[in-house]
DNA sequence: GAGACCGGAATGAACGTTCATTCCTACATT
DNA sequence: AATGTAGGAATGAACGTTCATTCCGGTCTC
């Protein structure tokens, strides 16, 4: 079997809480999806809130890996700037329903202690990486999470459009917009 | 009375909208904090989705009110640039429960056309502005979308950040990232 | 005391979850 | 090789609960 019903089930699941939301996606519409029936996701979840909790840390999981995968350790800031940019591009156009549903779902009151933690650990990842830069004297005079801000909301927005087809993913606008993003959070 | 129980009702919608979602909000829920019987809450909305379009267009409208509202069409860009960032942040910041509902709900499942043709308007707006700058030559050569998930997503973002608490909304943080905006999105 | 208004119990549909049953696969027996 | 059997996996009808919505008896207002 290509694709265990473990994972056939999480990844319905995810198309759905991403169009729908947790609360607006039923048990019966991710067995459907899924081509399972309802009872069999309790074979391998123990309720809803756990399936939607289980699916969030492996988001996080697997999107923070993409950041951290052959990050240019030894390259100056900008390059390490890139790279977390491009990074988060890429796990944003590769895995739009889970990049969707992480940002939707990383304040949602049904997340348990453990998939928070994750979450913020994530974020800490990105906040450490600008910090580095801002002691190097390389950004401007602003909080980091100012930073994450700007970078992290752009991006964000920017996978919408992506998604419902405003903009076009095209390399120049992205090195565009990569600029604009550096040239925002960098000292004149 | 100072509040008529129709603004009653939508205040305690909003509120709960904006917590927990439109799925995850129930209708007794919305009567217990406005303090009125379930049923009363039929006397006004025909049923739960006419509520939700309703608040959903009347915040949008409130919001684009907020931005035209002393637009200073005499000005150069630069000022009025200005004006919509700081009336983007005034609104986010006075109203952050309208302002997560909205954008929590403007590519939602249950937005009936009126309300997706409002929100589209408001969105036309901001992005004629951009244009206007573009054609000045004032601005990057960017689709005005492009500067739309720079500027708003950066806003969307930090107001996250102020309701949370991550960030203090302090005049000299957002003079200095409305800076770095501006920075992003015009011509070197 | 008539009429508009309101609250909250009542209602049927739909929810998350369970469980008796069926299905499938692998191995034992011949 | 063919048949019998065991047991985990899968199912979907059924359960108690909760939802959106309706209805009706009571309460203000004039």
């Amino acid at each position: 079997m290509a694709e265990s019903k473990h994972e056939t089930i999480l990844r319905a699941a995810q198309k759905l809480f991403a169009e729908r939301g947790y609360d607006g996606t039923t048990v019966p519409m991710i067995a459907e999806e899924a081509r399972v029936g309802a009872g069999t996701i309790y074979r391998y979840f123990e309720n809803k809130q756990k399936l939607v909790n289980e699916l969030f840390r492996g988001s996080v999981a697997r999107f923070a890996a993409t950041l951290r995968d052959g990050f240019p350790e030894q390259e100056d800031f900008r390059q390490k700037f890139r790279h977390v940019f491009y990074r988060l591009i890429r796990y944003s156009r590769e895995n739009p329903e889970a990049f969707r549903f992480i940002n939707a779902t990383a304040n949602a009151y049904f997340l348990d202690e453990q998939s928070k933690a994750d979450f913020e650990g994530f974020m800490d990842f990105i906040e450490s990486h600008l910090d580095e830069g801002k002691k190097a004297g390389l950004l401007r005079d602003l909080p980091s999470q100012a930073f994450i801000a700007i970078v992290y909301g752009t991006i964000f927005h920017l996978s919408r459009m992506f998604e419902d087809g405003t903009l076009e993913p095209a390399d120049e606008l992205l090195s565009g917009i990569e600029n604009s993003c550096w040239d925002a959070v960098s000292e004149s």
